[in-house]
DNA sequence: ACGATTAAAATAAACGATTTATATTTACAG
DNA sequence: CTGTAAATATAAATCGTTTATTTTAATCGT
């Protein structure tokens, strides 16, 4: 860090660095997130860190307390829940929009990322132990986006994102047990529904996925 | 300002001065918001200007452009319908759940707050030209929120009031026309379906009320 | 020994000045 | 004149420090 790079501001490359950290699982949920030893870590300014905390403040991922300083978003079962309600509710509108509004491009664009997400491996071990691999995760985010990349109302869009956000934010938990779902056959699924224009289907199918993500997470049958 | 109040920080009472002022209409949209000459005009330092801005530039009232500083949002029909469109689908859903959870206590207070609407006068006249009351807009926003606060999902709150102060932006715009509707009748109509546990009514007069609201704003028939 | 009160340390919030980037003006060459 | 480049002006971004608040530690009295 410690310079600016672009035309983008330190601030915002701090902010995208502080996201990632959490969102990857750095800082344990709840663990106070002290400015002048973030600054002193990403050498910038505390005004940089304040700004950057800030954002991400409203955004959701991390908490706020007037006097008290900031702290890393805690998590719950009860609120992943809740999560995945707004998320299944946005995103399914903006599913069948894109559906609507979508043309031969979009469609391209959804084939060539689904088929560079099927060809990821989700899972790399990391000291004898399976984790979510970043790439993957990455890649996966990629894919959702491009399922609802042609929904023309960028103000869902943004809420869609958003959650996404806050969804991934549990993702990086440690999974009770080994998953027995197959995801690529969802995903795959989930591209055929939507490339045949059938918009039922794909939110159909796009509601049991995310269901799914959140049941496993918390163990439930 | 210059002294902070209470338990609350200085940031806090400026952004919401400046929220309220920018929903109030003082800054023209897209009119460029000045750091250092909001500073002066506030009495505070340029760093808490800077944290407010930056928070309502996540919220979406401030645009914010690297290098560029911060500016009013910009407003357009395209937009007012998008906004309304999300509002549409997550308030919908919102009322549903409040009127599937609530009890008598918000009953109650769903039955006061509209008592208190259909008390107040929305316009008052402002220089010889007729304006919507302050105080209106506030009790009107209360209602709103009244009927949506037995919702047990946090997360698809936070976004309804998002949205609304979103569309609260477009409020204090120069009507076209003298308004035609009954919008005291409307709130009445949404309450009595509301009470009556009425979802799908009382969905189906919501979203016919958001929609007149921009239709009138933009003058479409 | 324990709880309340006060002093000390730590951290958050705010400040004002400096540095860096962008926009504007002026100077100059073609 | 016109286009380009240097110089200046303006505003944004960042910095290091000061002030206020909270938390921890220590002291005192009962």
């Amino acid at each position: 860090m410690a310079k600016r790079n672009g035309s983008s501001t330190l601030s915002e490359n701090v902010t995208k660095k502080l996201q990632s950290d959490i969102l990857a699982g750095q800082y344990e949920p709840g663990s106070p997130l002290t400015v002048s030893e973030l600054a002193k870590g990403f050498e910038v300014s505390v005004a940089v860190v304040r700004e950057a905390l800030t954002r991400l403040a409203t955004h959701g991922l991390v908490l706020q307390n007037p006097n008290h300083g900031f702290s890393v978003k805690t998590a719950s079962e009860e609120e992943l829940n809740n999560i995945i309600q707004a998320r299944s509710l946005n995103e399914s509108e903006a599913l069948r929009l894109s559906i609507a509004y979508g043309d031969l491009t979009w469609e391209s664009n959804v084939i060539a990322v689904h088929h560079k997400l099927s060809q990821t491996a989700e899972y790399r071990e990391v000291n004898q132990k399976l984790a979510v691999s970043e790439e993957w995760s990455d890649i996966h985010r990629q894919f959702h986006y491009e399922l609802i990349a042609a929904c023309p109302n960028p103000v869902l869009l943004d809420i869609c994102r958003r959650l996404w956000d806050l969804s991934e934010f549990y993702r990086h938990y440690p999974t009770p047990h080994q998953q027995t779902r197959d995801g690529r056959a969802e995903h795959k699924a989930l591209m055929d529904a939507v490339l045949s224009r059938d918009s039922d289907r794909a939110v159909k199918i796009f509601r049991a996925h995310i269901q799914l993500t959140a049941d496993n997470l918390f163990n439930n049958p």
